[in-house]
DNA sequence: TATTGTTATACTCTATAACTATA
DNA sequence: TATAGTTATAGAGTATAACAATA
């Protein structure tokens, strides 16, 4: 069936987003994390002890919604939660959770670089600040936190 | 907070994507239509008496969750139901569905249009190519309906 | 007074398994 | 035997409201 669809910039990224998002979900099932568990290890492995809140600011995800990940993740034994003051936590890599991330880094990386190959050579430097004009762009549009 | 995976295409497919989809569905709110029954709608509209399986498997919609997804557009009216023989239905659109239609059609070409001028001149016509090469490059690693 | 972490809750999207009836 | 429609169910992601404690 043809897809009338198709030629909707907006249509084609919304399934380029889905097939990518399923396919970087499969290849971290081995190491039993979702893709938002690996965005918070990478961001937490770059940043110097962030508050939850601080993570969910920076990856758009609400502060409710952070208490569940970060458990999870406790509870792999990946992060810890350590007192700043006594309102706020630091979230830091636990040793185990040093060694997830260089393994989840590997993994991201060669996907990013399968990603790109997949597009052809003349296209290639334009995808990212596309992206980015869409993603930047949408600001006014976007609810706020 | 700066975000150190900014740089990374595949992050930023889909925070794009989630932007697009947010901004769209604020669109919507006002036909009381999701993006996915407004695309449902366009598509059969150009298409004769699609049933829901064929729908679904150019949406990539699984069978099972057409099923909601039709009843909500025939309680509001908008399409029906009509038998084909006596296993298989085809999705028709009523009257009203073909007003609301060419509403949707409104919104979404307004909306694509905002999008593609959102991309910077240079980087425009690389746009839809590029995402189509993630998409369908993207089959083989997909899992299957 | 604003912010942090949290609980509870609900809605949407998506996925699987299984069933009936029919091609 | 394969397909169409359906039901039930579960897992993710995401959203809001509200609360206590603290900056």
């Amino acid at each position: 069936m043809t897809d009338p669809l198709a030629g909707l910039p907006g249509y084609a990224l919304r399934r380029a987003a889905n097939a990518m998002m399923a396919e970087l979900g499969e290849r971290l099932v081995g190491e039993s994390l979702r893709v938002s568990d690996a965005t918070v290890l990478i961001l937490v492995g770059a940043k110097g002890r962030p508050t939850a809140s601080r993570i969910g600011q920076t990856l758009d995800i609400r502060r409710a919604n952070m208490v569940p990940l970060l458990d999870r993740l406790e509870a792999a034994g990946l992060i810890a939660r350590e007192p700043i003051d006594r309102k706020s936590l630091a979230i830091v890599l636990t040793p185990a959770g040093e060694t997830k991330l260089r393994r989840v880094r590997g993994i991201v990386a060669a996907f990013e670089r399968e990603l790109i190959e997949r597009v052809p050579a003349e296209h290639r430097d334009h995808l990212l600040p596309a992206l980015d004009a869409l993603w930047r762009g949408a600001e006014g549009a976007q609810s706020a936190q």
